[in-house]
Parts: structure tokens; C-alpha cells; sequence
DNA sequence: TCACATTAGTTAAACGTTTAACTTTGTTTA
DNA sequence: TAAACAAAGTTAAACGTTTAACTAATGTGA
């Protein structure tokens, strides 16, 4: 078996809570009796043992990390990077990270992710739009809750939000700087307080320029904003909309299928038709060509979400809004509106 | 706070030693004290301490999972995927998994990392090729360890593997099948078990088909498989042997860098030039045209390390090497050899 | 010189379970 | 009828820490 806190008290001839002290750097140690203790760890290679440890401080040590499971499948990459960015925060502050992930259709009678079941977790971070319900139940458990890339709207928890708003502006404001003035947008789930922002940064960059929004360039009809989705949309608002230029997709993957609609249909990709998205998911590179996008710092929301929790669970106070910036990425899908098709 | 087992064996007029017996389904209590015992622990909301009882019954409740952070930047997809494997299945059995990266250049006096520091797992997953000393070290603490993706040489411990030659020979076989007899090997880090296997399986098919193998047609000079590199393979491979028709590659990474190169010096894939891969990362949807792959079944090879070692904690015995098979996926990257070049 | 701090440690209870060993009561068996 | 056994619980120790409250020794100011 291990050596336990008996055994390193033992081997420096001192109590127990001496060397618990000394773990914990308390000044009532004198240095000697420091060096003494820290001797007799190393010698035993004493580490302390986390289940004791938690026992007695009443901490779980862990902070729970929910995504839907459609949320996961659909933008793996995305939320993948976010739990990553979670996932290494914690390591320097002192916690773990646990992920589960909820059906989207969550109700009433589902069983909680399991470390909530066990109390094994001080706090939760809930990344992207969960079911209202299992939030009510999470909150009627007094745990500790903080939302990523989801805004909620009685403002009970901190939320870790990027600026759509502002990217939303940037990417149509780079179109608008490069000539364009027919300029689309696609979207999805209007419900979406994310992709809603976003829209509402494209209509205020358009103000912004003076030029006139016009909503028979908008397509938002789908659900989901995902690449079949962006394809769709891009036929009709094309079909629609023989003047238009450029598109501002609300997200990388809608952006993919507007791009493959375009390949399919004879337009070049930029010289007859720019197109912008949102998000830059790593394989934005492999597109052809590649696609400029607005950046998202992925691994620093999810850091930052950890800070927020963790900071809460020491000083009980929380912030109720921060806004990660974000970042207009220009790569080869955007250029002047150039030699017009047909 | 949460009520603890003394106050539900008091709201039932028991013992707490009656309370857990109940808890754990335990023969000598009679039908009507488990009744009882359960109702209460309905109406209190009971829930056991997971610290609690990991401190009493010496165990941590975790799987560790390790992966140098080189492998994990460079291959995510791929490595995030036999997290999520592991992540689902141990959800199944009575775990939690948790994460952990480890510099790729780990040397003797670095920090393991922290789970093991503190004692917090009952077993360890590594994922990939890690280095030796971290390696020895974890098995010198005698924690209970199982490799996926890795082939250890001592077989101290059970290795969940991909079946890497069958893999090499479905590749090339499908391109001799297709009519190639001009293939070539783009591969890296001959010293990874994986890569040479899938070197092994090239070869194999190539003699199985009789046609004679040509160390001109293969190139494994680069240390990491990636894009890059795989663009700078294709480069020497064909500006040496311009009879060439089609390259396997060692991994999708490589494949997607011989694809830019071919792209780039005007052949038309497949027209020209078929291309298969190994891995089947998802991002390979993207690319123009679609690539041919063999897929690994990540979320499988995740789940069943977890199964291996869990069912090693509860027996005690280690399977030595688990191989799980692959599949060929035709896509359109490939096709038989056309109109030739120049 | 004495009351009082300060320093450097110790003692012992507490955290919430599990489980071996024990008790009590009732039922067989020889 | 007594001894043995089975059934259904209980008691209490143990797991390995932390920390409030205590103690003993030394220093300090009036």
C-alpha cells in the first residue's frame, strides 16, 4: 500500500498535522522542522490521497463539462476545442475536468449525468444550448453553473459568450470594404441566441455603410446550421437573387455547403462570388480555396469559462457577462466583387 | 448540506450499516427493511459520497488517459475520438476518464501527470506512441496500464490495436485491383509500430499480386506524418519516378499533403493519379474530390481499451493484444489508371 | 517579576462510507 | 430438550486527511 500521512509523520518524528502543514505551507512550521518533513515525503515518495483530501474538505475536486450529444456530433471540432481549452485551465487550477454529454431532448424524467447523481463535481459548464429543464434541475440543485457559448436569459450564471455581434460586423464589414454591396446571409435556428447576434452584426455593419438591408437576401429556414443546410440555402437565395456577390454564412459548416453549391453551379470561388464564415474550425484549411472566416478562440473560451467557475467557487462572486473577442481571418474565398458571371 | 446514510438510517429507524447493505443489494436484509430503507432515501434525496467511499474502499473511480501533446495537436481528430470511445463506454461501467497530455520530449525529472500524483485513477489508458521513460515509470508505481494505438514490445500490458497490416493490404490492394502497378508509399517515423505495419501491408499485397516491390516508389524520410511532410514526400516520389500512377499513404494527414502537391503541378485526381489514405478522419469529407481511405474505428478503439482494462481491475487478467479490424472505403480518389500525363 | 504575546507544535474530532465481527431471535436437528 | 444453525440486523473500527482548539516553551514590555 501506499504511505499515508501516518507513515511521513513516523519516519520525521512529528505529528500528523505537522506534516499536513507542511503539505500546505503554513507559517507555524519552523523552517527546520519543514526541511525534516519534506526529507521524509520524498524519502517515502508520500503523496496524499485525493479521496481523504475530499472527504474532509468537501470538495469533489472536478468540474462537470455538459454538451448535447447532437451539439458534439454536428461540431465536433468546435466543442471538442472548447472542452480542451477547459481541460488544460484546470490542470493549473486544481481541478479535473469530467465531460457528459445530454440527449438535446432531455426532459423531466432522464437521469442527470452521472456526476451530478454522486456529488462528484464543485461546479458545471454547460457549452451550447442545452434543454431548459435540465438546467431548472441542475439550478434546484444549488450547483454551481456557468454557460459557454450559450446566453441564457435570466442572468443566474455567469455566461461565456463570443462576440457575435462584433464578428458578425467584421466579416460583413470585410466584404463591404472589398466592393461588395449584394451581400447574403445564411443562418439557421433563429432561436439561437449566437447565430442571432451574428445576424444582428451583419444587418448593423450594413447600416453602418449605408447600404439598405434587404431580406430577400437573408435565408434562415433550417434547423440546424450545418453544410447540407448551407447548401440548400445557398440555391435558394441564389436562385432568388441573381445580383448578389458575396455571402455571409452564419457559421464554417454552412459556409462549406454554400461553397460546394457554388463549385456544383460553374461559380468561382472568389472571382465570381465571395463567401465568408464564422467560427474557423481547423479544416477550413483543407477547403479549396481556403475560406476566410472569423476566428473564434475555442481553447481560450473554454479556459476562460474555467476561470470564471473557479474563481466563483473561491469568491462567490460571479461576473455576469464576458465577451471573448474574436478575430476577422482572411484568407482566399473573399476578394472584390470581380469579372460578373453570365 | 446533502444528507449523509446516518440521516437516512434515522429516518428509517436502522443502522447505517442496514442503509448501505440496502444500498448495495445485499442478501441479509429482509424485504420490508429494504422497502423502507429505499423509501427514505427517496424522500430525502440521498445521495452516497463518491469521497467517501472511494476512501473506504481504496479506489479512485477514474481511468487515466494519456497522449503526448504533439500527437494530440497534430492528429486531433483522430486521438479525440478514442477519448470519446473511452469517455461513452466508461460511463457504462462505474468510471470516469479523465484526460491528460504529456510533453512528447517527457524525461525523468518532468511531473507525471497530476492524476497520478494524486493517486486518482485505478488505471491508465495511453494512447499512441509515448516516450519510454514515462512509461517505466508508471509501470514502476505498478498502476494497472493498457495501450491503444501503441505496440509495446515487452508485453507487460495489453495493446489494443489496429490492424495496420490488413489495412496496408486492403489499401494496396484495392489500388492493384484497380489496375495500378505503379504504386507508391508515402509514409514517415519508420520507427512508429503502426506506420512500418502499414509499410508491412503494402509490401504484402504487392507480393501477393506479384507485382515486385521498388524501395524508389517509397518515401518515410520525415519524422511526423503530417501534412506537410506528406506534400514534401509527394514531391521527391514523383519528380524521381514520373511512371508513378497512385500513392498510398501512410495516414490521411499525408494523403491530404500529396493531394495539394498533385493539385498543385496540374494532375487530376483520380484522372490522373489515384490516392488513398488510412485513418478516415472525418475532415476528409471536405476534401476535392472525397479521399479513399481504410477506416479505423476510433469510438470502438477507445471503448474497448476501457473494457480491457476495467475487466483487468475486476479479474486480473490481461488480454495481450487486442487487433480490430479495419474497412476499406472507396471514395472518389481513386480510380483505375486513365489518361495518362504528358 | 509578572502578565501577556508569540512561536511551534500536538491532540483529537470530524468528514461519510464500508464491512468484519458480533448480537439477538427464531428455527432445525439429533 | 439441548445444541446447532440461520436470518436479520447492529456495533464499531477503519479509510487518510484537515483543522479548531489546545499546550508548552520562549520572548517581551511595564
Amino acid at each position: 500500500m501506499n504511505p499515508t500521512i501516518k507513515d511521513v509523520a513516523k519516519h520525521a518524528g512529528v505529528s500528523t498535522a505537522t506534516v499536513s502543514l507542511v503539505i500546505h505551507d503554513n507559517s507555524r512550521i519552523s523552517p527546520e522542522t519543514k526541511r525534516k518533513v519534506l526529507k521524509s515525503i520524498k524519502t517515502l515518495h508520500y503523496l496524499p490521497s485525493k479521496s481523504a483530501r475530499d472527504l474532509v474538505t468537501q470538495r469533489a475536486g472536478n468540474i462537470g463539462f455538459i454538451i448535447t450529444d447532437d451539439h458534439f456530433l454536428r461540431t465536433e471540432p468546435f466543442y471538442t476545442r472548447i472542452f480542451l481549452g477547459a481541460e488544460f485551465e484546470a490542470r493549473d487550477g486544481d481541478y479535473y475536468v469530467l465531460l457528459a454529454t445530454v440527449e438535446s431532448n432531455f426532459n423531466e424524467e432522464d437521469q442527470l449525468p452521472r456526476f451530478i447523481q454522486e456529488r462528484n463535481v464543485d461546479g458545471i459548464i454547460i457549452a451550447g444550448k442545452v434543454p431548459q429543464n435540465l438546467i431548472d434541475r441542475i439550478l434546484e440543485l444549488k450547483i454551481p453553473l456557468a454557460f459557454v457559448d450559450y446566453e441564457t436569459t435570466n442572468n443566474c450564471c455567469p455566461n461565456i459568450l463570443i462576440d457575435n455581434i462584433q464578428g458578425g460586423i467584421l466579416a460583413t464589414s470585410h466584404l463591404i470594404g472589398l466592393g461588395h454591396k449584394q451581400i447574403g446571409f445564411v443562418g439557421a435556428d433563429i432561436q439561437h441566441p449566437s447565430l442571432l447576434k451574428r445576424f444582428t452584426g451583419y444587418k448593423q455593419a450594413l447600416e453602418n455603410a449605408k447600404i439598405g438591408f434587404n431580406d430577400k437576401f437573408v435565408e434562415t429556414g433550417s434547423l440546424y446550421p450545418d453544410r447540407q443546410n448551407g447548401y440548400d440555402a445557398a440555391k435558394k437565395l441564389i436562385e432568388k437573387n441573381k445580383n448578389l456577390t458575396s455571402i455571409f454564412a452564419c457559421n464554417d459548416a454552412m459556409a462549406i455547403g454554400v461553397m460546394h453549391y457554388l463549385k456544383d453551379n460553374g461559380f468561382k470561388i472568389p472571382d465570381d462570388f465571395s463567401i465568408i464564415g464564422f467560427d474557423d474550425v481547423e479544416s477550413d484549411l483543407l477547403l479549396d480555396p481556403p475560406l476566410s472566416t472569423i476566428r473564434v478562440p475555442k481553447i481560450e473560451l473554454g479556459a476562460e469559462s474555467i476561470r470564471i467557475i473557479t474563481s466563483y467557487l473561491k469568491t462567490k462572486t460571479i461576473p455576469k457577462k464576458i465577451l471573448v473577442p474574436v478575430e476577422l481571418i482572411i484568407r482566399q474565398s473573399t476578394s472584390a466583387p470581380g469579372s460578373k458571371r453570365i
